[in-house]
DNA sequence: TTGTAAGCGTTATCAA
DNA sequence: TTGATAACGCTTACAA
């Protein structure tokens, strides 16, 4: 019985359409006569309330929306999986939309966000005045992995302390004097700040400033060019190299491996993330460990909460969350050298 | 201005919300006057219309659903990517859901299906039964790595074919005669293809027949204990590990080196996906690669087309596409083991 | 406890 | 070229 209505469950039933309505909400009483009757009709009709109908009644959607600059890769993908979890407990629909990196993006967000109770929103996929333009319009929206805007509320991983804490490594413990950054500071607000970390660390001891960024977008394969335009310069070669995330780490892997360089003894190299193959590379890779699907679930509890709020109309200061994320000191960096095989 | 409506932006331009309406979508002719005053009060008043109320008058959603079983791990972020790339072009929503191996799934599909103009499921995620339920209320269903069943639309992989080759190589290049099957053929109809394969290819030759398989999930953490139980008979030990899936095989690395035994010279490991990280493993691992963000993209690809047909009303038989896999040998099974550092 | 009817914000059909 | 107005399928006062 294709797309049957509540009016047909309401004929069948031999009942109006409100008590249908009621019976099948649980919104208010109806005698126990009545509601098998109608319950009997909604099964024999395999009847299902159009979300449609029901969200324009209702004035809600029954969704939310997340917004990623792209959806490859492991990062994107924990983010994904602890937001759905996260949704998922509450009944909500998920949509997801991916900008590519599109520059049209700002109008598909619009679009998404008429469509949903409540956005999370991704890096810088969108202009600041987007986020606010959606703000005003009294949508709630969490930004992840980017800096706090307007009123939205925002939640992200620490990156400065991290940063520093992994050059002090190299610094410090390897001893390395000459260390090549590979990431792009423009590209995201994360890089940012670890490229920030990375150059405090260096002023907060006696060391030469680092050289610029090796410029390098979050993928593997650019990471691999990025590390062979570091690696070949005769004159200063980087004696390690800190990569802003562990896809980038991984082709500095194949690049110095390709330039005959042992990595952790001729070349250290970190990451950033702690994907899932960073402990199965050998050597095991040095990287900051991020809670990722901890950041996705986090981003849809609180928009549960803000859409809840909508209703109980509280007024609540916005969130500014910054998950801890620690140090994962395993082979890459030099330590532990003797046990290699 | 703060979720204004069609009616406001008729008033404020002096003009029906018809009017509104054709300018907007452009669906009629209107005077050139009458569009600019239009335009101006719906920029003025940043309108975007409703999607709740255009759906329920055009009688569409707008978007698509997927659903799977998981989301974690690398195999269904590829699914996903390519699902959304392909959507995205179109202008639909995607709306993702993870039953995460519930029972309760079934219903919550239903509740998805509700919501979306065509539906793509993944292997044993619902019964044959809901789909077919879904399929007679004339949704399009696209269904995934899984069986065909009643009139849905069914992509998936190749296995049974390439299970036989991975074995066949294993058995006449390698010479092993003891090949422990690690995975299970009753958790997915992949699983149960690549079981096939791998116990017809014992049959073609005249070599006894394999040991059941040793059960295992397809994450990393079963992996490692299905490895460690099959490596753990000292009268029979397997002199190779077929793994259903790559992350299996991730786990067999580790109960093999905890074991003490050498990948591909004292024991070959092989798995299944072609995941990034398998060829940065040491040894790289052999493995078969399917096509997963193909896959997912024409699913996308093909709900598309089968909800323009709704409209036009063409009657296509169901389509059944099997994507291509293949082979890719690297070291883990034995091969170039000279190469070895 | 149940029914009637007024929305919810669009699209689309008819007239004018 | 424009405007009324009837759907679309549901929720929810308000009456009975």
């Amino acid at each position: 019985v294709p797309g049957s209505t509540i009016h047909d469950v309401a004929r069948r039933a031999g009942v109006s359409i409100a008590t249908v309505s009621r019976v099948q909400r649980g919104s208010a009483p109806v005698t126990d006569g009545t509601r098998r009757r109608v319950e009997t009709a909604i099964a024999e009709l395999r009847y299902r309330p159009s979300r449609l109908a029901r969200g324009l009644a209702e004035r809600r959607h029954g969704t939310v929306g997340i917004v990623f600059p792209d959806l490859s890769g492991p990062y994107f993908s924990a983010v994904i999986d602890g937001f759905e979890s996260a949704s998922d407990n509450d009944d909500r629909g998920v949509l997801i939309l991916s900008t590519h990196g599109r520059e049209a993006a700002a109008d598909r967000v619009r679009d998404l966000a008429a469509a949903v109770d409540g956005l999370a929103i991704f890096g810088r996929t969108v202009p600041d005045e987007t986020i606010a333009e959606l703000r005003s319009s009294g949508l709630p929206v969490v930004l992840l992995a980017r800096p706090a805007v307007a009123s939205a509320d925002a939640v992200r991983a620490e990156n400065r302390t991290a940063a520093e804490a992994i050059t002090a490594h190299l610094l410090d413990v390897h001893g390395h004097r000459r260390i090549a950054f590979l990431g792009d500071p423009d590209s995201s607000p994360d890089g940012a700040e670890r490229w920030e970390g990375f150059v405090a660390a260096h002023r907060q001891r006696d060391v030469a400033e680092p050289a610029g960024p090796v410029r390098s977008s979050y993928r593997e394969q650019e990471g691999y060019v990025a590390a062979r335009a570091a690696l070949d310069q005769p004159a200063a070669r980087p004696t390690a190299l800190l990569c802003a995330n562990d896809e980038i780490a991984l082709g500095a892997y194949a690049a110095a491996q390709e330039a005959g360089l042992r990595i952790g003894a001729d070349v250290a190299v970190t990451g950033w993330d702690d994907i899932g193959l960073a402990r199965h590379l050998s050597p095991p890779l040095t990287t900051v460990r991020q809670p990722m699907r901890e950041l996705g679930a986090l981003a849809a509890r609180t928009l549960k909460e803000r859409i809840a709020e909508l209703s109980a109309g509280s007024g609540v200061a916005p969130l500014r969350r910054v998950l801890a994320t620690r140090l994962v000191v395993r082979e890459s960096c030099g330590c532990g050298l003797a046990d290699r095989r």
